[in-house]
DNA sequence: AATGAATGAGGGTTCATTCAT
DNA sequence: CATGAATGAACCCTCATTCAT
């Protein structure tokens, strides 16, 4: 399934063929092809890799009880915008899959579950904060932690596409900002 | 280009083939391949006329010097999601050029230069629209800008996938919280 | 019918298009339909174009009655090397057409039929030399005339495939030399 | 490759399709290509095959040093025109490629250098017969080597397109006469 | 369990031919 | 008469999948 990621970030997922992969991987089709059953199912198995292993981090953060809600939006920012997370190759398959997303049912069905999960969490949090109402323009916390989530994907999408390639300080700054425009009150505790 | 539009929204980028958008748009093999030369430069025109048609309805509002810049900025906004703009083959069309965008350099330089042109411009009103210093969280008119591409484009992924199919005025008020909670002092003028 | 050789001499004859010979000659493909009906008969046109005018040129010469019958000879020799005949472009149209005639049998009557005319004068002309009985090797007339004619199309094919190929002065005197070697009693009749 | 052939006899060089010698072969499509990569490939391969076979067989004779040079030559002849080497679909794959050759560097070269290389070998035996000066028309071993290899071809082309079919003992003969013309001191040396 | 040679359906593209203008 | 845009069958080639070893 590494070998997989790298194959769609350096050719594409509609020009990476089983060959490219078991070469990549070092194996023969025949074994990849039984332990998988399919290219599809490869696929679909490397999606929910790359979205498994991203919700892991993301919840093991959110649901750190040791430390303030605050802080925890903090590190989950952080982590959004982690070397880990944000490595060219990683976020290539994510858009990759993003992009037949709407045609394939099951690729819909594993981002959007992950998206939930994310976002329910971190409005959680921000609910824990305390006053949501009345300080920012917006008052309700599931809408904020849905707006911060689309904003998330749409600076990894700069991070990506752009010649210049924002630099993942320069966009966690921005995730930042947009929290704190959010959540006035709150503002310092985002501060790090 | 629309056949190619509805076919790649249909089947995805990857599963669309020739022999799709040829029977969609009621026309022979021959004679697109006579038009466009090959598949890959059919794709490309298609992806050029999406993103040129964007830019064209957004530049035409930026620059349109009868209206005020704080005006200017909210039409922006309900541009970014009207229903013309929203379309959801129309969105998956972007993604999909978006997935493989990253090893197709003829897709990233479009889709970019794009983005360029419109934050540019965005930035270009903020500024226009007075004290951006001071009063945001933030005081870089680009930055700004460049975090509302971010953000409709991640917004537009939300309307896409999920299944809930987030409405388009529910992102449009997303979009203008963002930018209230950047620009307090003109939070006002984005009311609608 | 032109623009026809020009193309088989460029492209070779499996990758001469229509489209193609048209543009070589200027003109509509539906005119090029209409005359000759389809592009196997163009072929067949050109071939028996190519085809009838060496063969014109060639009789004009056997039957020049004010000729004697060994100054025929060695005009035919100087035909079948002169620059006009050994034009590169022509000898590929020979070729490429003798490379396909197996399996067209219309191709093979037509060249047949028309190497049979020019060995049979050649024949007729050798007897009327005179004496061929006892002095050559060989005996037969027309076993000469279309050894001739075999050494000729070997020799044009050195000239048109061969890197250094092969000057016309040079073929010619090997065609002559072979006259020579089969006819010892009239080989100075053959000098120039 | 064989069966290649066998497909260009039949069908005709420009007329031969993968799917034609494919099923010829009793193959699939893909096993063909995978192994020779493309239908120019195969076709290079195919003409490689007849080109080297025939001046293997031909070098075996002309260096066998337990026969005298004449006997060498009487043989070549011999092998010119075995039954082997003129089997008709051979011949038409000889032709077929020539055909083609003039407008493709690489069956030209593959041609030529196989031609040089029989020629160099029968004018070296030539030589070596002995006083070729004085006595023939021609004094150049090299020439003669030459226009005997042209002589052959031509004779090749008779033998395969002409409607009655020029037997090979009769072409063989024909080329033996052309010997004993320009060589008279050795023309014994060449009867069987 | 593991291999990779072999399969063949399906892809993009070409091009002889047609036909409305 | 003449055009050239349009057709679609047939081409070569790729690649997910199978299966004898």
């Amino acid at each position: 399934m590494e070998a997989t990621m790298r194959c769609i970030s350096r050719h594409g997922l509609s020009a990476t063929t089983m060959a490219h992969i078991t070469n990549e991987a070092g194996l023969s089709t025949g074994i990849v092809n039984l332990h998988f059953g399919s290219k599809d199912t490869l696929l679909l198995a490397t999606l929910k890799y790359v979205t498994e292993e991203y919700a892991a981090g993301w919840m093991a953060i959110a649901e750190n009880l040791q430390l303030s809600p605050a802080e925890r939006v903090r590190r989950l920012v952080a982590f959004d915008f982690s070397a880990k997370i944000t490595r060219r190759d990683k976020l290539a398959v994510w858009f990759a899959f993003w992009g037949e997303a709407k045609s394939r049912p099951l690729y819909q069905k594993i981002c959007a579950s992950n998206d939930d999960l994310c976002a329910s969490a971190l409005a959680k949090l921000i609910t824990e904060m305390g006053v949501v109402q009345g300080n920012g323009p917006e008052t309700d916390a599931q809408a904020i932690a849905s707006t911060y989530a689309a904003l998330v994907d749409g600076l990894w999408l700069d991070m990506l596409l752009t010649p210049r390639q924002v630099p993942r300080q320069v966009a966690e700054q921005r995730a930042l900002n947009f929290l704190r425009g959010q959540l006035p009150a709150y503002g310092e505790c985002l501060n790090e």
